[in-house]
DNA sequence: CGGTGGCTTGAAGACACTCAAGGTCTGTGG
DNA sequence: CCACAGACCTTGAGTGTCTTCAAGCCACCG
Protein backbone atom coordinates (compact mmCIF):
# COMPACT_ATOMS: atom_id res chain seq x y z
CA UNK A 1 0.00 0.00 0.00
CA UNK A 2 0.93 3.49 0.71
CA UNK A 3 2.46 4.68 -2.48
CA UNK A 4 3.46 3.24 -5.38
CA UNK A 5 7.05 2.06 -6.15
CA UNK A 6 8.09 4.22 -8.85
CA UNK A 7 8.14 7.31 -7.04
CA UNK A 8 11.15 9.87 -6.29
CA UNK A 9 11.19 10.81 -2.37
CA UNK A 10 12.96 13.66 -3.36
CA UNK A 11 10.67 16.58 -2.81
CA UNK A 12 13.25 19.10 -3.11
CA UNK A 13 14.73 18.30 -6.41
CA UNK A 14 11.02 18.43 -7.50
CA UNK A 15 10.47 21.57 -6.95
CA UNK A 16 12.92 23.31 -8.61
CA UNK A 17 11.92 21.43 -11.55
CA UNK A 18 8.19 21.82 -11.23
CA UNK A 19 9.06 25.61 -11.33
CA UNK A 20 10.51 25.44 -14.82
CA UNK A 21 8.02 22.80 -15.99
CA UNK A 22 6.47 25.81 -18.52
CA UNK A 23 3.32 23.81 -17.89
CA UNK A 24 2.88 25.74 -14.66
CA UNK A 25 -0.31 27.79 -15.42
CA UNK A 26 -2.47 24.39 -16.34
CA UNK A 27 -0.90 22.10 -12.89
CA UNK A 28 -2.19 25.39 -11.01
CA UNK A 29 -5.39 26.27 -10.62
CA UNK A 30 -5.39 29.61 -11.06
CA UNK A 31 -3.05 32.30 -11.28
CA UNK A 32 -0.86 32.50 -8.32
CA UNK A 33 1.45 35.15 -6.25
CA UNK A 34 4.49 33.76 -5.75
CA UNK A 35 3.84 33.17 -2.28
CA UNK A 36 1.67 30.63 -2.88
CA UNK A 37 3.62 29.04 -5.85
CA UNK A 38 5.92 28.23 -3.15
CA UNK A 39 3.22 26.49 -0.93
CA UNK A 40 1.84 24.95 -3.59
CA UNK A 41 4.57 23.38 -4.94
CA UNK A 42 5.10 21.80 -1.84
CA UNK A 43 1.60 20.17 -3.15
CA UNK A 44 3.65 17.74 -5.96
CA UNK A 45 6.70 15.59 -6.64
CA UNK A 46 8.34 15.10 -10.09
CA UNK A 47 8.89 11.02 -10.84
CA UNK A 48 12.03 10.18 -13.00
CA UNK A 49 10.99 9.79 -16.73
CA UNK A 50 9.08 6.98 -17.89
CA UNK A 51 10.57 4.91 -20.86
CA UNK A 52 8.43 3.51 -23.86
CA UNK A 53 6.08 0.71 -22.49
CA UNK A 54 6.52 1.38 -18.86
CA UNK A 55 3.79 1.42 -16.35
CA UNK A 56 2.79 4.46 -14.35
CA UNK A 57 0.53 2.22 -12.47
CA UNK A 58 -1.78 -0.52 -12.76
CA UNK A 59 -5.33 -1.83 -12.90
CA UNK A 60 -6.41 -2.33 -9.34
CA UNK A 61 -3.81 -0.65 -7.39
CA UNK A 62 -4.51 1.20 -4.86
CA UNK A 63 -5.08 5.11 -5.29
CA UNK A 64 -2.68 7.16 -3.33
CA UNK A 65 -1.76 10.23 -6.25
CA UNK A 66 -2.89 11.83 -9.38
CA UNK A 67 -0.58 13.11 -12.04
CA UNK A 68 0.18 15.47 -14.24
CA UNK A 69 2.01 14.85 -17.48
CA UNK A 70 5.04 17.81 -18.39
CA UNK A 71 5.86 15.72 -21.33
CA UNK A 72 5.26 12.85 -23.59
CA UNK A 73 2.42 10.78 -23.88
CA UNK A 74 0.59 8.13 -22.26
CA UNK A 75 -2.56 5.62 -22.61
CA UNK A 76 -4.82 4.11 -20.08
CA UNK A 77 -6.41 0.93 -20.40
CA UNK A 78 -8.80 -1.35 -18.44
CA UNK A 79 -8.66 -5.29 -18.51
CA UNK A 80 -12.46 -6.39 -18.94
CA UNK A 81 -13.90 -9.34 -17.66
CA UNK A 82 -13.40 -11.30 -20.86
CA UNK A 83 -9.95 -10.63 -21.09
CA UNK A 84 -9.57 -8.00 -23.66
CA UNK A 85 -8.42 -4.57 -23.21
CA UNK A 86 -9.95 -1.29 -23.63
CA UNK A 87 -7.83 1.75 -23.71
CA UNK A 88 -10.22 4.22 -22.52
CA UNK A 89 -7.93 7.21 -22.45
CA UNK A 90 -5.12 8.35 -24.14
CA UNK A 91 -3.27 11.48 -21.88
CA UNK A 92 -1.19 14.61 -23.55
CA UNK A 93 0.91 17.46 -21.85
CA UNK A 94 -0.94 18.88 -18.78
CA UNK A 95 -3.55 16.65 -18.43
CA UNK A 96 -4.25 15.06 -15.10
CA UNK A 97 -4.36 11.22 -15.02
CA UNK A 98 -5.85 9.79 -12.40
CA UNK A 99 -8.47 11.11 -11.39
CA UNK A 100 -10.96 8.22 -12.21
CA UNK A 101 -9.15 6.40 -9.19
CA UNK A 102 -10.66 8.77 -6.39
CA UNK A 103 -14.09 7.13 -6.12
CA UNK A 104 -12.82 3.50 -5.41
CA UNK A 105 -9.66 4.32 -4.04
CA UNK A 106 -8.27 1.84 -6.69
CA UNK A 107 -7.11 3.14 -10.13
CA UNK A 108 -9.43 1.44 -12.04
CA UNK A 109 -6.94 1.08 -15.50
CA UNK A 110 -3.61 0.87 -16.23
CA UNK A 111 -1.74 3.68 -17.53
CA UNK A 112 1.24 3.32 -19.13
CA UNK A 113 3.82 5.41 -21.28
CA UNK A 114 3.39 6.02 -25.24
CA UNK A 115 7.13 7.48 -25.21
CA UNK A 116 9.42 8.87 -23.16
CA UNK A 117 7.05 10.48 -20.80
CA UNK A 118 7.77 12.57 -17.60
CA UNK A 119 4.94 13.43 -15.22
CA UNK A 120 4.29 15.21 -11.53
CA UNK A 121 3.04 13.32 -8.94
CA UNK A 122 0.17 15.29 -6.28
CA UNK A 123 -0.30 12.91 -3.65
CA UNK A 124 -3.76 13.10 -2.99
CA UNK A 125 -3.41 13.15 0.93
CA UNK A 126 -1.86 16.94 0.57
CA UNK A 127 -4.86 17.90 -0.79
CA UNK A 128 -6.78 17.19 2.46
CA UNK A 129 -7.62 20.21 4.99
CA UNK A 130 -8.53 23.83 4.57
CA UNK A 131 -5.18 25.64 3.51
CA UNK A 132 -6.67 27.96 0.67
CA UNK A 133 -4.47 26.84 -1.80
CA UNK A 134 -5.69 23.34 -1.31
CA UNK A 135 -9.20 24.42 -1.72
CA UNK A 136 -8.38 26.08 -4.47
CA UNK A 137 -6.87 22.82 -6.07
CA UNK A 138 -9.76 20.79 -4.91
CA UNK A 139 -12.24 23.56 -6.50
CA UNK A 140 -10.28 23.31 -9.60
CA UNK A 141 -10.29 19.33 -9.92
CA UNK A 142 -13.75 19.67 -9.06
CA UNK A 143 -14.45 21.62 -12.07
CA UNK A 144 -12.19 19.49 -14.24
CA UNK A 145 -13.90 16.13 -13.57
CA UNK A 146 -17.44 17.41 -14.28
CA UNK A 147 -16.08 19.05 -17.31
CA UNK A 148 -14.90 15.61 -18.36
CA UNK A 149 -17.46 13.97 -17.53
CA UNK A 150 -19.81 15.69 -19.63
CA UNK A 151 -17.39 15.81 -22.29
CA UNK A 152 -16.45 12.46 -22.26
CA UNK A 153 -20.41 11.37 -22.51
CA UNK A 154 -21.43 13.60 -25.31
CA UNK A 155 -18.35 12.63 -27.27
CA UNK A 156 -18.76 8.66 -27.00
CA UNK A 157 -22.43 8.74 -27.13
CA UNK A 158 -22.18 10.87 -30.32
CA UNK A 159 -19.37 7.85 -31.53
CA UNK A 160 -22.06 5.30 -31.10
CA UNK A 161 -24.21 6.13 -33.75
CA UNK A 162 -21.61 7.12 -36.12
CA UNK A 163 -20.01 5.53 -38.98
CA UNK A 164 -16.07 5.30 -38.59
CA UNK A 165 -15.60 7.82 -40.53
CA UNK A 166 -17.15 10.07 -38.27
CA UNK A 167 -15.22 8.89 -35.68
CA UNK A 168 -12.04 8.94 -36.60
CA UNK A 169 -12.56 12.63 -38.21
CA UNK A 170 -14.33 13.47 -34.38
CA UNK A 171 -10.52 11.68 -32.92
CA UNK A 172 -8.50 13.92 -35.15
CA UNK A 173 -10.61 17.28 -34.18
CA UNK A 174 -10.10 16.41 -30.57
CA UNK A 175 -6.78 15.96 -30.49
CA UNK A 176 -6.09 19.09 -32.53
CA UNK A 177 -8.15 20.93 -30.19
CA UNK A 178 -5.81 19.21 -27.25
CA UNK A 179 -2.39 20.64 -28.88
CA UNK A 180 -4.10 23.74 -29.84
CA UNK A 181 -4.90 24.10 -25.54
CA UNK A 182 -1.33 23.23 -25.00
CA UNK A 183 -0.15 26.05 -27.85
CA UNK A 184 0.86 23.76 -30.42
CA UNK A 185 -0.34 23.09 -33.43
CA UNK A 186 -3.45 22.02 -34.38
CA UNK A 187 -2.91 21.09 -38.05
CA UNK A 188 0.35 19.24 -37.54
CA UNK A 189 1.04 16.69 -34.53
CA UNK A 190 2.68 13.19 -33.67
CA UNK A 191 0.49 10.85 -32.28
CA UNK A 192 2.65 7.96 -30.45
CA UNK A 193 -0.11 5.57 -30.12
CA UNK A 194 -0.69 2.44 -32.92
CA UNK A 195 -3.12 2.25 -35.28
CA UNK A 196 -4.24 -0.45 -33.18
CA UNK A 197 -4.31 1.84 -30.28
CA UNK A 198 -6.82 4.51 -31.74
CA UNK A 199 -8.87 1.35 -33.20
CA UNK A 200 -9.14 0.36 -30.20
CA UNK A 201 -10.26 3.41 -28.34
CA UNK A 202 -12.97 4.49 -31.29
CA UNK A 203 -13.87 0.92 -31.23
CA UNK A 204 -12.95 -0.08 -34.77
CA UNK A 205 -11.05 -2.20 -36.15
CA UNK A 206 -6.81 -1.63 -37.32
CA UNK A 207 -8.01 -2.32 -40.64
CA UNK A 208 -10.48 0.59 -40.65
CA UNK A 209 -8.52 2.92 -39.32
CA UNK A 210 -6.08 2.51 -42.44
CA UNK A 211 -8.16 2.13 -44.61
CA UNK A 212 -9.92 5.61 -43.55
CA UNK A 213 -6.54 6.87 -43.08
CA UNK A 214 -5.44 6.38 -46.76
CA UNK A 215 -9.13 7.68 -47.56
CA UNK A 216 -8.79 10.78 -45.95
CA UNK A 217 -5.53 11.38 -47.51
CA UNK A 218 -6.88 10.96 -50.79
CA UNK A 219 -9.77 13.61 -50.20
CA UNK A 220 -6.72 15.61 -49.12
CA UNK A 221 -8.23 16.33 -45.71
CA UNK A 222 -5.42 14.62 -43.71
CA UNK A 223 -1.66 13.96 -44.68
CA UNK A 224 -0.32 11.26 -43.12
CA UNK A 225 3.50 9.63 -42.46
CA UNK A 226 3.40 7.23 -39.73
CA UNK A 227 2.29 8.63 -37.03
CA UNK A 228 3.05 12.38 -38.58
CA UNK A 229 -0.68 13.42 -38.76
CA UNK A 230 -1.43 16.85 -40.78
CA UNK A 231 -4.53 18.71 -41.53
CA UNK A 232 -4.88 19.79 -44.39
CA UNK A 233 -8.68 20.78 -44.67
CA UNK A 234 -9.75 21.54 -41.29
CA UNK A 235 -13.17 23.03 -42.10
CA UNK A 236 -13.85 19.69 -44.57
CA UNK A 237 -12.85 17.28 -41.37
CA UNK A 238 -14.79 19.17 -38.77
CA UNK A 239 -18.05 19.01 -41.08
CA UNK A 240 -17.29 15.30 -41.51
CA UNK A 241 -17.16 14.95 -37.51
CA UNK A 242 -20.08 17.17 -36.99
CA UNK A 243 -21.96 14.49 -38.96
CA UNK A 244 -23.04 16.85 -41.88
CA UNK A 245 -23.19 14.82 -45.13
CA UNK A 246 -23.43 11.92 -43.56
CA UNK A 247 -25.85 9.87 -41.92
CA UNK A 248 -29.24 12.08 -39.51
CA UNK A 249 -31.12 11.63 -36.76
CA UNK A 250 -33.75 9.04 -35.84
CA UNK A 251 -35.24 10.57 -32.81
CA UNK B 1 -32.14 33.47 -14.72
CA UNK B 2 -30.57 33.29 -11.15
CA UNK B 3 -32.51 30.27 -10.00
CA UNK B 4 -34.40 28.66 -12.42
CA UNK B 5 -37.97 28.94 -11.98
CA UNK B 6 -39.70 26.11 -10.53
CA UNK B 7 -37.71 25.74 -7.54
CA UNK B 8 -39.92 26.56 -4.78
CA UNK B 9 -38.50 29.08 -2.00
CA UNK B 10 -39.96 26.93 1.58
CA UNK B 11 -37.07 25.81 2.88
CA UNK B 12 -38.75 24.85 6.24
CA UNK B 13 -41.56 22.92 4.12
CA UNK B 14 -38.96 21.17 2.84
CA UNK B 15 -36.81 20.12 5.39
CA UNK B 16 -40.37 18.40 7.40
CA UNK B 17 -40.07 16.49 3.87
CA UNK B 18 -36.54 15.76 3.39
CA UNK B 19 -36.95 14.12 6.60
CA UNK B 20 -39.22 11.32 5.74
CA UNK B 21 -37.88 11.00 2.27
CA UNK B 22 -36.80 7.50 2.52
CA UNK B 23 -34.18 8.22 0.06
CA UNK B 24 -31.64 10.03 3.21
CA UNK B 25 -29.01 7.59 3.37
CA UNK B 26 -28.36 8.11 -0.34
CA UNK B 27 -29.07 11.99 -0.29
CA UNK B 28 -26.39 12.24 2.80
CA UNK B 29 -22.88 11.36 2.10
CA UNK B 30 -22.90 9.71 5.42
CA UNK B 31 -24.84 8.31 8.77
CA UNK B 32 -24.97 11.42 10.73
CA UNK B 33 -25.63 12.31 14.46
CA UNK B 34 -28.68 14.19 14.70
CA UNK B 35 -27.51 17.33 14.70
CA UNK B 36 -25.28 17.14 11.50
CA UNK B 37 -28.91 16.02 10.25
CA UNK B 38 -30.22 18.90 11.48
CA UNK B 39 -27.53 21.02 9.89
CA UNK B 40 -27.71 18.99 6.81
CA UNK B 41 -31.03 19.61 6.04
CA UNK B 42 -30.50 23.20 5.31
CA UNK B 43 -28.47 22.19 2.51
CA UNK B 44 -31.45 21.07 0.69
CA UNK B 45 -35.32 22.24 -0.67
CA UNK B 46 -37.93 20.15 -1.43
CA UNK B 47 -39.09 21.03 -5.33
CA UNK B 48 -42.91 20.39 -6.11
CA UNK B 49 -43.87 16.98 -8.50
CA UNK B 50 -42.99 17.60 -11.73
CA UNK B 51 -45.44 15.49 -14.15
CA UNK B 52 -44.37 13.80 -17.18
CA UNK B 53 -42.64 16.33 -19.83
CA UNK B 54 -42.19 19.17 -17.57
CA UNK B 55 -38.25 20.26 -17.81
CA UNK B 56 -36.13 20.04 -14.67
CA UNK B 57 -33.75 22.99 -16.37
CA UNK B 58 -33.40 23.53 -19.51
CA UNK B 59 -29.53 23.27 -21.74
CA UNK B 60 -27.14 26.27 -21.55
CA UNK B 61 -29.22 27.76 -18.52
CA UNK B 62 -26.83 28.94 -15.23
CA UNK B 63 -25.65 25.97 -13.18
CA UNK B 64 -27.12 26.71 -9.70
CA UNK B 65 -27.85 23.60 -8.06
CA UNK B 66 -28.09 20.15 -8.46
CA UNK B 67 -30.77 17.48 -7.91
CA UNK B 68 -31.70 14.35 -6.19
CA UNK B 69 -34.40 12.15 -7.55
CA UNK B 70 -36.85 11.03 -4.70
CA UNK B 71 -39.10 9.35 -7.26
CA UNK B 72 -39.61 8.55 -10.52
CA UNK B 73 -37.11 8.68 -13.39
CA UNK B 74 -35.76 11.53 -15.97
CA UNK B 75 -33.46 12.07 -18.78
CA UNK B 76 -30.62 14.18 -19.89
CA UNK B 77 -30.58 14.76 -23.76
CA UNK B 78 -28.41 17.31 -25.12
CA UNK B 79 -28.76 19.63 -28.48
CA UNK B 80 -26.21 19.01 -31.05
CA UNK B 81 -25.04 21.38 -33.09
CA UNK B 82 -26.46 19.35 -36.07
CA UNK B 83 -29.80 19.80 -34.61
CA UNK B 84 -30.52 15.82 -33.15
CA UNK B 85 -30.82 15.40 -29.60
CA UNK B 86 -28.81 12.63 -27.88
CA UNK B 87 -29.67 10.96 -24.66
CA UNK B 88 -26.92 11.09 -22.19
CA UNK B 89 -28.33 10.04 -19.15
CA UNK B 90 -31.24 8.43 -17.44
CA UNK B 91 -31.76 9.00 -13.61
CA UNK B 92 -33.39 7.28 -11.30
CA UNK B 93 -34.31 7.54 -7.78
CA UNK B 94 -31.60 8.29 -5.09
CA UNK B 95 -29.50 9.91 -7.95
CA UNK B 96 -27.41 12.81 -8.27
CA UNK B 97 -29.12 15.35 -11.55
CA UNK B 98 -26.55 18.16 -13.00
CA UNK B 99 -23.21 17.37 -11.69
CA UNK B 100 -21.86 17.91 -15.02
CA UNK B 101 -22.63 21.48 -14.83
CA UNK B 102 -20.36 22.17 -12.07
CA UNK B 103 -17.69 22.66 -14.70
CA UNK B 104 -18.55 25.03 -17.01
CA UNK B 105 -21.64 26.45 -14.94
CA UNK B 106 -23.99 25.47 -17.30
CA UNK B 107 -26.23 22.54 -17.29
CA UNK B 108 -24.66 20.72 -20.52
CA UNK B 109 -27.88 19.09 -21.12
CA UNK B 110 -32.09 19.71 -20.26
CA UNK B 111 -33.83 17.53 -17.71
CA UNK B 112 -37.25 16.52 -18.68
CA UNK B 113 -39.15 13.92 -16.11
CA UNK B 114 -40.27 10.86 -18.02
CA UNK B 115 -43.25 10.29 -15.59
CA UNK B 116 -44.57 11.82 -12.12
CA UNK B 117 -41.13 13.07 -10.56
CA UNK B 118 -40.40 14.54 -7.31
CA UNK B 119 -36.84 15.92 -6.85
CA UNK B 120 -34.72 17.22 -3.54
CA UNK B 121 -32.76 20.27 -4.28
CA UNK B 122 -29.48 21.21 -3.09
CA UNK B 123 -28.20 24.87 -4.31
CA UNK B 124 -24.51 25.00 -4.77
CA UNK B 125 -23.68 27.69 -3.00
CA UNK B 126 -24.23 25.84 0.11
CA UNK B 127 -21.81 23.64 -0.45
CA UNK B 128 -18.96 26.54 0.17
CA UNK B 129 -17.54 27.04 3.47
CA UNK B 130 -15.55 24.64 5.46
CA UNK B 131 -18.14 23.10 7.73
CA UNK B 132 -17.62 19.45 8.72
CA UNK B 133 -20.95 18.70 6.94
CA UNK B 134 -19.86 20.38 3.89
CA UNK B 135 -17.11 19.20 4.24
CA UNK B 136 -18.27 15.50 4.07
CA UNK B 137 -20.70 16.39 1.57
CA UNK B 138 -17.97 17.57 -1.31
CA UNK B 139 -15.69 14.79 -0.49
CA UNK B 140 -19.04 12.54 -0.63
CA UNK B 141 -19.57 14.87 -4.72
CA UNK B 142 -15.48 14.03 -5.74
CA UNK B 143 -16.06 10.27 -4.77
CA UNK B 144 -19.85 10.49 -7.03
CA UNK B 145 -18.10 11.88 -9.77
CA UNK B 146 -14.75 10.00 -9.83
CA UNK B 147 -16.71 6.52 -10.01
CA UNK B 148 -19.39 7.72 -12.71
CA UNK B 149 -16.36 9.43 -14.83
CA UNK B 150 -14.76 6.35 -14.86
CA UNK B 151 -18.20 4.19 -15.06
CA UNK B 152 -19.24 5.77 -17.75
CA UNK B 153 -15.89 5.54 -20.15
CA UNK B 154 -16.06 1.95 -19.24
CA UNK B 155 -19.22 1.08 -20.73
CA UNK B 156 -19.63 3.20 -23.34
CA UNK B 157 -16.28 2.45 -24.63
CA UNK B 158 -16.91 -1.56 -24.38
CA UNK B 159 -20.76 -0.76 -26.38
CA UNK B 160 -18.58 1.03 -28.87
CA UNK B 161 -17.41 -2.29 -30.24
CA UNK B 162 -20.60 -4.60 -29.39
CA UNK B 163 -23.01 -5.90 -31.30
CA UNK B 164 -26.68 -4.10 -30.64
CA UNK B 165 -27.61 -7.20 -28.24
CA UNK B 166 -24.85 -6.58 -26.29
CA UNK B 167 -25.13 -3.49 -25.98
CA UNK B 168 -28.68 -4.00 -24.99
CA UNK B 169 -28.00 -6.48 -22.43
CA UNK B 170 -25.67 -4.33 -20.70
CA UNK B 171 -28.28 -1.81 -21.03
CA UNK B 172 -30.32 -3.77 -18.60
CA UNK B 173 -27.54 -5.24 -16.28
CA UNK B 174 -26.89 -1.77 -15.64
CA UNK B 175 -30.62 -1.25 -15.01
CA UNK B 176 -30.93 -3.91 -12.69
CA UNK B 177 -27.96 -2.97 -10.90
CA UNK B 178 -29.58 0.73 -10.11
CA UNK B 179 -32.76 -0.95 -9.38
CA UNK B 180 -31.03 -3.25 -6.81
CA UNK B 181 -28.77 -0.90 -5.36
CA UNK B 182 -32.19 1.19 -4.11
CA UNK B 183 -33.49 -1.47 -2.70
CA UNK B 184 -36.06 -2.60 -5.65
CA UNK B 185 -36.05 -6.19 -7.57
CA UNK B 186 -32.99 -6.87 -9.84
CA UNK B 187 -35.89 -8.99 -11.81
CA UNK B 188 -38.23 -7.02 -12.60
CA UNK B 189 -38.76 -3.54 -13.42
CA UNK B 190 -40.78 -0.63 -15.13
CA UNK B 191 -38.71 1.87 -17.07
CA UNK B 192 -40.38 4.93 -18.35
CA UNK B 193 -38.28 5.94 -20.97
CA UNK B 194 -39.70 4.91 -24.82
CA UNK B 195 -38.07 2.70 -27.13
CA UNK B 196 -36.87 5.54 -29.11
CA UNK B 197 -35.41 6.61 -26.13
CA UNK B 198 -33.68 3.48 -24.92
CA UNK B 199 -32.15 3.23 -28.60
CA UNK B 200 -31.25 6.58 -28.81
CA UNK B 201 -29.09 6.18 -25.50
CA UNK B 202 -27.65 2.78 -26.53
CA UNK B 203 -26.99 4.45 -30.15
CA UNK B 204 -29.60 2.12 -32.19
CA UNK B 205 -32.42 2.19 -33.87
CA UNK B 206 -36.16 2.26 -32.57
CA UNK B 207 -36.60 -0.69 -34.74
CA UNK B 208 -33.24 -2.64 -33.35
CA UNK B 209 -34.66 -2.33 -30.07
CA UNK B 210 -37.82 -3.63 -30.68
CA UNK B 211 -36.39 -6.70 -32.58
CA UNK B 212 -33.92 -7.64 -29.79
CA UNK B 213 -36.85 -7.37 -27.81
CA UNK B 214 -38.86 -10.22 -29.15
CA UNK B 215 -35.57 -12.08 -29.60
CA UNK B 216 -34.95 -11.81 -26.02
CA UNK B 217 -38.31 -12.92 -25.22
CA UNK B 218 -38.18 -15.66 -27.72
CA UNK B 219 -35.01 -16.74 -26.05
CA UNK B 220 -36.49 -16.65 -23.23
CA UNK B 221 -33.59 -14.31 -22.08
CA UNK B 222 -36.68 -11.83 -20.61
CA UNK B 223 -40.13 -11.53 -20.54
CA UNK B 224 -41.37 -7.83 -21.87
CA UNK B 225 -44.91 -6.01 -21.26
CA UNK B 226 -44.91 -2.63 -22.96
CA UNK B 227 -42.81 -1.00 -20.46
CA UNK B 228 -42.61 -3.58 -17.92
CA UNK B 229 -39.34 -5.80 -17.95
CA UNK B 230 -38.40 -9.00 -16.55
CA UNK B 231 -35.23 -10.78 -16.52
CA UNK B 232 -36.13 -14.62 -16.37
CA UNK B 233 -32.48 -15.69 -17.21
CA UNK B 234 -30.11 -13.52 -15.46
CA UNK B 235 -27.26 -15.67 -16.23
CA UNK B 236 -27.54 -15.78 -19.67
CA UNK B 237 -28.15 -12.07 -19.79
CA UNK B 238 -25.38 -11.72 -18.07
CA UNK B 239 -23.02 -13.81 -20.14
CA UNK B 240 -24.33 -11.97 -23.56
CA UNK B 241 -23.87 -8.69 -21.67
CA UNK B 242 -20.27 -9.51 -21.05
CA UNK B 243 -19.40 -10.55 -24.44
CA UNK B 244 -19.28 -14.05 -23.94
CA UNK B 245 -20.55 -16.14 -27.31
CA UNK B 246 -20.02 -12.93 -29.27
CA UNK B 247 -17.48 -11.37 -31.15
CA UNK B 248 -13.85 -10.92 -29.71
CA UNK B 249 -11.23 -8.96 -29.29
CA UNK B 250 -8.73 -7.77 -31.87
CA UNK B 251 -5.91 -5.81 -29.83
C1' DC C 1 19.87 -10.73 -43.80
C1' DG C 2 16.00 -12.70 -41.85
C1' DG C 3 12.60 -11.80 -38.24
C1' DT C 4 9.16 -9.19 -35.98
C1' DG C 5 5.67 -5.85 -35.37
C1' DG C 6 3.10 -2.44 -37.36
C1' DC C 7 0.69 -0.89 -41.33
C1' DT C 8 -1.89 -1.33 -45.74
C1' DT C 9 -4.93 -3.37 -49.08
C1' DG C 10 -8.33 -6.83 -51.05
C1' DA C 11 -12.47 -9.96 -50.93
C1' DA C 12 -16.43 -12.01 -48.71
C1' DG C 13 -19.87 -12.04 -45.30
C1' DA C 14 -22.55 -10.46 -41.19
C1' DC C 15 -24.96 -6.99 -38.99
C1' DA C 16 -27.66 -2.97 -38.30
C1' DC C 17 -29.81 0.78 -40.79
C1' DT C 18 -33.38 2.74 -43.79
C1' DC C 19 -37.72 2.50 -45.77
C1' DA C 20 -42.28 0.85 -45.48
C1' DA C 21 -46.48 -0.84 -43.61
C1' DG C 22 -49.42 -2.69 -40.16
C1' DG C 23 -50.63 -3.15 -35.24
C1' DT C 24 -51.21 -1.59 -30.43
C1' DC C 25 -51.71 1.50 -26.72
C1' DT C 26 -53.17 5.93 -24.59
C1' DG C 27 -55.49 9.89 -23.98
C1' DT C 28 -59.15 12.93 -25.39
C1' DG C 29 -63.59 14.49 -26.74
C1' DG C 30 -68.18 13.40 -27.88
C1' DC D 1 -68.68 4.46 -22.48
C1' DC D 2 -67.16 4.56 -27.03
C1' DA D 3 -64.73 6.34 -31.04
C1' DC D 4 -60.98 8.45 -32.87
C1' DA D 5 -56.33 10.49 -33.35
C1' DG D 6 -51.74 10.25 -32.64
C1' DA D 7 -47.80 8.35 -30.76
C1' DC D 8 -45.52 4.28 -30.00
C1' DC D 9 -44.25 -0.26 -31.12
C1' DT D 10 -43.48 -4.30 -34.14
C1' DT D 11 -42.24 -6.78 -38.24
C1' DG D 12 -40.50 -7.39 -43.08
C1' DA D 13 -37.37 -6.53 -47.15
C1' DG D 14 -33.35 -4.55 -49.19
C1' DT D 15 -28.93 -2.15 -48.85
C1' DG D 16 -24.64 -0.20 -47.18
C1' DT D 17 -20.98 -0.35 -43.78
C1' DC D 18 -17.66 -2.50 -41.08
C1' DT D 19 -15.60 -6.76 -39.66
C1' DT D 20 -13.05 -10.83 -40.45
C1' DC D 21 -9.83 -13.42 -42.92
C1' DA D 22 -5.90 -13.30 -45.77
C1' DA D 23 -1.89 -11.69 -47.87
C1' DG D 24 1.75 -8.42 -48.83
C1' DC D 25 4.56 -4.36 -47.62
C1' DC D 26 7.65 -1.59 -44.87
C1' DA D 27 10.83 -0.25 -41.28
C1' DC D 28 13.46 -1.29 -37.55
C1' DC D 29 16.63 -4.39 -35.04
C1' DG D 30 18.80 -8.32 -33.85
Amino acid sequence: MTIHSRVLPLARQTQARCQSCGLSSLCTPLTLTFQEMEQFRSLTRQAPPLHKRQVLFQQGAPFTSFFIVRSGSLKQSSRLPSGEDQITQFFLPGEWVGLDGIGDQRYPGSVVALETTTVCEVPFQRLEGDHPLVVEMRNHLFHAMSREMHHERMLVRLLLRRTSDVRLASFFMAMSARFQRRGYSPYCFRLAMSRGDIGNYLGLAVETVSRLLSRFQQQQLMATRGREFQILDFEGLRRLAEGEGRQAAHG
